[in-house]
DNA sequence: TCAAACTTGTTTGTATACGAACAATTTTTC
DNA sequence: GAAAAATTGTTCGTATACAAACAAGTTTGA
């Protein structure tokens, strides 16, 4: 009978957990195929933008923190999807590429990822979907 | 130059990964002084709701997996914040309480809870949060 | 009734997520 | 040009998150 009038499913970070939940869950049932996670898609993708990347650099894309991008750059890497070789400028830095595996993997993948962006959004209208994600940006 | 024309930052799952993030971020810095996790207050106020809950039904409350579940439970009990007894009725089942301990600081902390939400949802208007908590809703 | 189906909870393994402490390198500042 | 500050990346530890396989107990249905 919330003691305090402090009701869980009225607050934005439940509520925001359980959205989350539900993309992932539509990501992993439509990625089953391609055996990619959404951070690892995301990273794929990034990577194909910026044509070459430092794992910072990517981290920072991709809003991930440099422990967590160790790990997901380490299991692509040992996939072959994405090759990385040491900057020359710079000797701290790893830059990152797509090998052709990495880049056919990606092309396959990528109608797949604006399926999921489909499937999440389906229960809202054109006019709301564009309201949720600009509401969403203002808040990060 | 998204060579498939995919935009991460544009996708409904990228969004809500950042807007989680962020959202969890404000949560463990109000949260630091009460040593609870998102989860372990969310799991808190719910067995405060229903004043005794089986582990299982925690976790649907709670949007948490019985794995999941079972790491959050084992904390706060280790902690001595709630106590379980064994169901007469099933005996698969066991009845989960808060302890006085966790009473008290679930007390202590739903002003903060209150506080994670407001710092949240400062960048919106009042029809804007509303609006937001509406669409998240929809498509959970 | 009794077998099938379901529910409750556990365990194992993989993948984020991130704080904290650290080493190596580069940039800034004085 | 040297000290200070910042950046890049690693490692360790803790905490979700969930699939899959499992054991044990309960409910359903023919």
């Amino acid at each position: 009978m919330s003691a305090g009038g402090y009701r869980l499913e009225e607050q934005i970070g439940f509520l925001l957990r359980r959205a989350h939940q539900r993309a992932t869950a539509i990501f992993s049932a439509r990625f089953a195929g391609h055996g990619l996670t959404p951070t690892q898609f995301a990273a794929l993708a990034k990577i194909a933008d910026e044509d070459e990347v430092s794992q910072n650099r990517l981290g920072r894309l991709t809003a991930m923190d440099p422990a967590t991008m160790k790990g997901v750059i380490g299991r692509l890497s040992e996939r072959g999807l994405i090759a990385g070789r040491a900057d020359q400028e710079d000797r701290r830095r790893t830059q990152w590429r797509l090998t052709e595996a990495g880049a056919a993997l990606l092309a396959a993948a990528q109608k797949d990822g604006f399926g999921v962006t489909a499937e999440t959004l389906d229960p809202l209208s054109p006019r709301e979907r564009a309201t949720l994600l600009r509401l969403l940006e203002k808040i990060i």
